[in-house]
RNA sequence: GAUUCUGUAGCUCAGCUGGUAGAGCAAUACACUUUUAAUGUAUGGGUCCUGGGUUCGAAUCCCAGCGGGAUCACCA
């Protein structure tokens, strides 16, 4: 228990004060709502007089007490109303105890109340619940942030990133925006599966406790098994279990799933994040490229009603066709450079001339990538894919059918950051046994991100898997250009934190 | 991990070259029957992140630690 402040030692007091009233601070039986907040403003007409019994609930966030008349403010789940009180309609007896006791001095800012009135506009012309039966529903014991709001300026607002994030439950309260977002987000996550569903997908799950950890390059977060005495791992994709289906004769399946990668935190990263990753059968990645452009318009036209999205500086068009560039292409479009043809001496020459920083230790397709993020992707702003990528850094992905060292893959890019990833998956199990030692070189080398041998995936695609096209996309990523949040923390409701000590 | 800024009341913040800790809102008390950042009067509220050091004296200066933000680098 912590120490106590005033303003809590205060409030403990007036709870038993209530007790001693006989009040129950914390009723158990239902309190039947029939409206909202927000339909009593959106649909309140002054002429027709057309809310003569409202009942609705929420936390009183302001109160202006005027000797016998009050004014509050309650917050529902929808928004705010303002609730006018009058002494001696609430109290029509000799007894004044609700108004002049509980109203006044025992309720807080914060409390839940449950309320019964009619509605009228007051002289100001504000539409208020004229209150004519008043209940509390649960008492507060610690004090809200108070922030205040005049003429579109806000006072007081609780800004405190680290507060805001460790204690969602009141920057939700007091910051109606920050509901928006998660809003947003779930409406997002909704479009995707109604769009998914439409094409007759089967949604699955597939387990997050994996005894190897494949699909991407990533260090995993380690955990065990008592009985089966035996070390797991938390997924850092279902990438290889959702191939396995649609070699158990599945066309479509996709995933939401929260993945899990120890690595650095950052404004992009969080240890667990959440990924949809689809893949269905008998297509290819061009035809992956059509499919993500026509759902990511769709999100967008859902949740602001238009394919445009404002993106702190940037207006984002998410309009068909987007921009397609191979990788090579893209950097001849920002460097006037085509490096197509060059051996890893030319490339280097080349990011040096460029001010590229590369590692001595780096590969032909690894310095590829790095001029490529270095000078393309933070200049691309509209949806833009990237195509064909070195074979080297795709070690799940199916050689190109025409272009020799590469795969066939694409990322979308927006707003300079990576959106999805996808490929013509590897079907070819002797490819993708030589692809995994290729990583167990690697992983020898000290790669701590290198691929680990899935013995099992191999088995199953011997039994044979059908060509299939494979995407995953950011879901946490997707969020924050949707709702122009700059930090990925604006988009998880508890995103990770360092241990609190006092 | 690097750089930089930062930690003072429930919230937002001020506190100068070191001299007993401040404001607004919130809280408490009183007044007030259509206010809206309500108002007026009065009152209470602090481990100045922690630990050392310098000093007669530290919220302030120095060192170390902890927490947080921002930017940069690597992973989605």
């Amino acid at each position: 228990m912590h120490h106590l402040s005033e303003q809590e030692q205060q409030r403990r007091h007036k709870l038993d004060e209530l007790n001693k009233l006989g009040i129950e601070p914390y009723p158990s039986e239902l309190f039947d709502v029939n409206f909202s907040a927000q339909e009593i403003l959106d649909n309140y007409h002054a002429e027709l007089n057309n809310f003569q019994e409202v009942v609705l609930a929420g936390r009183i966030m302001s109160q202006r007490v005027m000797g016998k008349a009050s004014f509050a403010e309650l917050m529902d789940s929808s928004g705010r109303i303002q609730l006018y009180i009058n002494r001696d309609e609430i109290c029509p007896g000799e007894n004044k105890e609700l108004y002049n006791t509980v109203f006044k001095k025992l309720i807080d800012l914060g409390d839940f109340v449950g309320v019964k009135g009619r509605v009228f506009k007051t002289q100001v012309g504000e539409t208020s619940v004229h209150v004519t039966e008043f209940k509390l529903l649960s008492k507060a014991l610690r004090p809200l942030p108070v922030v205040k709001e005049k003429d579109g300026q806000i006072y007081d607002a609780f800004t405190d990133p680290e507060q805001r994030y460790r204690q969602r439950y009141v920057d939700m309260v007091v910051n109606p925006q920050v509901r928006e977002t998660f809003i947003k987000r779930t409406l997002l996550v909704q479009a995707m599966r109604n769009y998914l569903n439409d094409k007759g997908y089967l949604e699955v799950e597939t387990p997050i406790l994996q005894p190897l950890y494949g699909g991407a390059a990533a260090r995993p977060f380690k955990t065990f098994h008592n009985t089966l005495d035996m070390t797991l791992y938390l997924r850092i994709a279902n990438e290889l279990y959702l191939k396995r289906l649609i070699v158990g004769g599945f066309d479509g399946v996709y995933e939401f799933s929260k993945d899990f990668r120890n690595e650095g935190m950052s404004r992009f990263h969080n240890p667990e994040f959440t990924q949809m990753e689809l893949y269905v059968a008998y297509k290819d990645y061009y035809w992956m490229m059509d499919l993500v452009e026509e759902m990511v318009e769709r999100v967008a036209f859902e949740l602001h009603g238009k394919t445009e999205v404002q993106v702190g500086d940037n207006l984002i068009n998410f309009q068909r066709p987007w921009q397609r560039y191979t990788m090579f292409e893209a950097i001849q479009h920002f460097t006037g450079i085509d490096i197509t043809d060059m051996d890893e001496a030319a490339l280097r020459e080349t990011a040096h001339t460029l001010h590229v920083h590369l590692d001595p230790s780096m590969g032909k397709a690894k310095i590829i990538d790095e001029l490529f993020g270095e000078l393309c992707e933070p200049k691309l702003i509209q949806p833009t894919f990237i195509t064909d990528y070195p074979v080297e850094m795709s070690p799940l992905a199916k050689k190109h059918r025409s272009k020799p060292g590469l795969v066939e893959r694409f990322e979308a890019i927006c707003n300079g950051k990576e959106i999805c990833n996808a490929f013509s998956e590897l079907n070819d199990p002797i490819d993708q046994r030589q692809r995994f030692e290729e990583q167990l070189e690697l992983g020898k080398r000290g790669d701590v991100e290198a691929m680990v041998l899935d013995e099992d995936f191999l088995r199953a695609l011997e039994y044979g898997m059908p060509p299939t096209a494979g995407l995953g996309i950011g879901i946490d990523r997707l969020s924050m250009i949707m709702t122009n949040s700059n930090s990925i923390q604006d988009v998880l409701f508890f995103p990770q934190m360092k241990p609190e000590n006092n």
